[in-house]
DNA sequence: GAGTTTTAGATTATCAGACAATCTAACTTC
DNA sequence: GAAGTTAGATTGTCTGATAATCTAAAACTC
């Protein structure tokens, strides 16, 4: 029995030619390609076509264009490519308690980079300071959530670790519902908290950072639960 | 001073207006959205300009589209995040060794959540298991890459964490070219490792587990320095 | 009445032609 | 030489249109 093959779209066929190019005409970073219009004829399409596919490749950063220049081959951003994965279903649909989990091993799994950078570069803990002390005059509750997400994206910061501060990005965004219930005395131990943990990460104890920040986000836990 | 904004191309807009649209409508997988000239009116664009948008989306599988029925959502596919993010291997911005920190976060901070898990489920542990005996007679390297991938997504998996599920699949993205230069005398050692870990989390050795795990991805990190 | 084929309408896929916006190099003015 | 202007190149976005695909309803056949 012969089975029929879905008709390609002319934009994926196009999509995957404009990437044989790059490999074939070994093209790096910033190298132009031909205008639009040149590779709209070159492929016997109409320029719009074209552009779909152009468009498709830049989304993920594979292409760039710019007007009254071109096109030119793109550096692949870890960070955008992340924040796509936001609507992954993992994501989109996650579970509280996993969100919960998730953060506990990246913000926890951080924290021996962050105390040796702040060992070598004391405006690190400077930084987080900052943030830590403009959240004791915070009057709002969307104040207060935008300091702890600050405070807790300028941590895994301090790891250096790109990859990671990408997807902490990610977890702040579901995770942030959840901080709307979150009662004005809790603040005031949230801040301690906060004081606590880079406190003990300028002074090397690690494990004690762990602990604190473990049961600061684990806080969340009960909170949450009792609300699903 | 003031700093003149960039221009946001329509495109971009619509296409988070679209994500947009599709969380606050609670839209899941299959829901059909509005015909593109219904959108491009909303959105005051041209359905072309629109399309440049939707297609973008469904670039990543975001969105469907069918001709004569319309727009619907879909789920975002890793596999074809994949093939378009590894076609090119120098095309990325992500620093190897900050890749290899980050998996061993991610990696080693689920081990607990895995144990845990494997003490309720023997399957867990059966399903890496069946793994590694695959990994003993791979004679490919693409065939052992792709097993040795494997093995470290069925890891992060047993522990129930989608969303560490969805970023350690990022993750592999990015770091599946610096497996290229594997030798294959490292092959045994790595299924040794793996078949190591499997069984320290089996009879509930987690730190043990952890150190293995830990060398075993730090072992690419001297043949990836010397590459750069 | 049941099954098959055809048709109409809905919707996306792709096109041609056009003007707007942005960038860069060359030219002009001081 | 520095600053401003202009021309040309190229992408960004639009209008209007036809082609291709899908589905439900209508028509036809037995």
């Amino acid at each position: 029995m012969l089975e029929t093959l879905p008709r390609r779209k002319i934009r994926d066929v196009i999509a995957e030619r404009l990437k044989s190019y790059i490999i074939s005409e070994e093209l790096g970073p910033g190298d132009r390609l031909p205008t639009e219009t040149e590779l709209a004829v070159s492929f016997g399409v109409s320029r719009l076509s074209l552009r779909e596919a152009t468009k498709s490749l830049e989304f993920l950063g594979i292409l760039e264009s710019r007007t009254g220049v071109g096109l030119t081959v793109g550096l692949i951003d870890m960070q955008r490519v992340t924040n796509h994965l936001g609507f992954h279903p993992a994501l989109h649909n996650a579970d509280p308690q996993q969100l919960i989990d998730s953060r506990v091993i990246v913000e926890v799994g951080v924290l021996l980079h962050v105390s040796r950078r702040m060992a070598e570069d004391a405006a690190l803990h400077a930084a987080l300071q900052s943030i830590v002390d403009r959240s004791t005059s915070a009057r709002k509750l969307e104040d207060w959530i935008d300091l702890d997400i600050e405070f807790h994206r300028a941590l895994i910061e301090a790891s250096g670790l790109l990859p990671l501060v990408a997807f902490g990005d990610l977890l702040q965004v579901f995770f942030r519902q959840f901080r709307d219930s979150v009662k004005k005395a809790e603040w005031k131990a949230g801040i301690a908290s906060h004081q606590q943990i880079i406190d003990d990460l300028r002074d090397q104890k690690v494990e004690r950072a762990a602990l604190e920040l473990t049961s600061h986000i684990e806080s969340h836990r009960q909170r949450i639960g009792a609300k699903s």
